[in-house]
DNA sequence: TGCTTTATTCGTTATTTAGCGAAATAAATG
DNA sequence: CATTTATTTCGCTAAATAACGAATAAAGCA
């Protein structure tokens, strides 16, 4: 993996919605209607929700799994991105003195 | 370390210039002339560069350690960002069928 | 002091991104 | 088959980002 796919993968980490959509799928695999309502960033309509998907799914961030009924389920491709998002999590001291 | 500053990290990482600095510094402080050189993925201007610079600092990621000479020493403040971009690269594999 | 090096700030331009309403697609259900 | 639900695609606008030349600032050197 170059360069420039791995700065393409922060880069769809880089939007407080795509990271909350990464962080839900985290917790186990679940469809876009779910996304739709759980990101605490804000309520953002399904054509914006579905747009970020296709971002993350082209940096290979996540995938779609399988077509169940009328709902479509997409899962984590890249477990270790859960990892990546505690680690920075738990970062907060190294931020304070730059005013974040 | 909330959702909003945790992606603005990523923000930061998501761009190949700024990630090559990033993990130039893993190594161990440096200038940022030593920046302004090396990266390979491609020749950028002066002005270019110092701008990543700020992106990156305003983001926490890393600091400005000391003016020596006319040099200034920059170095990574969020260390783990290292480990990260390491875990990213042996993503290899995980990316094959996405055509990345 | 005047010149050179190192790095930043400013102003501008081109490109990309974010967001959304409207329309389209696809599956289940009455 | 018409309707509802779930999701995507399209077309558009506003805002953010990337890049760079010119100008500026600060430090060391001749």
């Amino acid at each position: 993996m170059n360069l420039k796919q791995r700065a393409a993968v922060f880069k769809a980490l880089g939007h407080p919605a795509r990271l909350a959509m990464v962080e839900r799928l985290g917790r186990g695999e679940c469809c876009v209607c779910e996304l739709l309502e759980g990101t605490d960033y804000r309520k953002l309509s399904a054509p914006t929700v579905s747009q970020h998907l296709l971002v993350l799914k082209s940096a290979g961030v996540i995938t779609e799994e399988e077509k169940r009924g009328k709902k479509i389920y997409y899962r984590l491709r890249m477990p270790c991105v859960s990892a990546i998002s505690l680690c920075v999590k738990e970062r907060e001291e190294a931020l304070g003195a730059v005013g974040l």
